[in-house]
DNA sequence: GACCCCAGAATATGATCAAATTTCGCAGTG
DNA sequence: CACTGCGAAATTTGATCATATTCTGGGGTC
């Protein structure tokens, strides 16, 4: 993600030696990522120390980099809460996304070797089990894990810290639409993409990352549509 | 940038209002922006408790935002301090920028007005004179200022969200170059984008664009290969 | 309906604790 | 005798907390 390298992020497994902050603040942007958090949801600094057992200034402290990363809003008068997506952001998520993540792909393409591609098919197994069980959290998770280890071998790291930011965006209104339409609703367009890398062929893992950003988009435009 | 939408940001005018590590956040980042702070300089929260004369809080806080806009980097070591180029981030911006920023210009040629035109015609006036006579901070704040308010018509608060960290990345090393060439290195691209927009031409406005912006980061580029 | 007061939450401060870098001294060696 | 390398103390810096202050928002009263 943005500096931790260890694997070592259940929770607060190894809680003595990560600063407390950076607990707090990776706790949060998971909450906010998979959908914990609905979009218009307040967000207090005196709710989240008492929720997640820290004190002020970690809380204070992860908030302000969520505010910066466009995972939470600052509504002026010194309240901050969940974004709420409108059909106007959906639009300008779709091109960045589609400029950035296509590009993405196409430099893990080159990259990338056999035993990573086995992980990403590891982790599609994993999603597709969560697809056909119903479980959306661990869809939600999975389909994440699967991009962000994808970008991970592309060896751009300021590119991937903008995707990164795009997902906290959408994140939210993406739980909600499952929540509504289930995940039955998502076929599995990550088998495009690993076939695109076992033959090392970068369009068409643009070409297939594109395909899937659409149809992730179209969800969240459609779950806007409907109820609010 | 962010969330300040009032045109009072003159340093401390209206000194009472707001918050103080808005303040702070708003002094740091013009700092980085335009490059007071060196690329590899480290920045201790005391030194600037010190040197704005601010609490310890606010100076933390904004410091958080920064990082979390790529300004400042953290060295893992709980240090801080202005990141380094490097070519291969050199060749990530410019494909981000080029996307992105001439993008936006579609975007604002669309909906720009002739009054919007004739204020960017002002800014770049200005632009012109710190060119002629070598006023590098000048320049450089002139220059920003002229592709934020070009991109505030575009009405894309995302993608405008996006180009202002790419900004803030090679702001630095930006003034590096000023400092080692001088000004009168940038022949002014903004010509070609006031024509494009006079002529409300989309196109042409992306590609006089695309063409500030190579230059812009040939120029980032050049800097980094000669000194260190 | 407007105004005032109060409660609650956010902002800001300074103190205190922990960690890391730096420096200084000592010993061993050329 | 001078120089280099290691190690521990000391200083500098960051992280956290408890507390005071300020501001926003709501409810009650005139």
């Amino acid at each position: 993600m943005t500096e931790t390298s260890s694997s070592a992020q259940t929770a607060d497994e190894g809680a003595a030696k990560r600063p407390a902050h950076e607990a707090v603040y990776q706790q949060l942007r998971a909450q906010i990522l998979f959908g914990e958090l609905a979009p218009g949801q307040a967000v207090t600094i005196q709710g989240l120390t008492a929720a997640l057992d820290a004190g002020m200034t970690p809380v204070r402290e992860a908030i302000r980099r969520l505010i910066s990363d466009g995972a939470l809003v600052f509504q002026g008068n010194r309240r901050v809460s969940v974004p709420q997506i409108t059909p106007a952001d959906v639009k300008e998520l779709i091109f960045a996304r589609k400029t950035i993540e296509c590009e993405l792909a196409r430099l893990a393409t080159v990259n990338i070797t056999d035993g990573d591609i086995i992980e990403l098919e590891r982790i599609d197994t994993d999603l597709d089990r969560a697809i056909s069980t119903g479980d959306v959290p661990g869809y939600l998770a999975q389909n994440y894990s699967f991009h962000t280890a994808l970008y991970g071998h592309a060896g751009a790291p300021i590119l991937t810290d903008l995707a990164d930011r795009l997902w906290l965006r959408f994140g939210p209104s993406l739980r909600v639409v499952c929540g509504r339409f289930g995940t039955q609703s998502f076929p599995d367009r990550h088998k495009d993409i690993l076939e695109a890398l076992r033959r090392r062929d970068p369009e068409m893992a643009a070409l297939a990352m594109e395909r899937d950003v659409c149809q992730g988009m179209e969800q969240v435009s459609m779950g806007l549509s409907e109820g609010n």
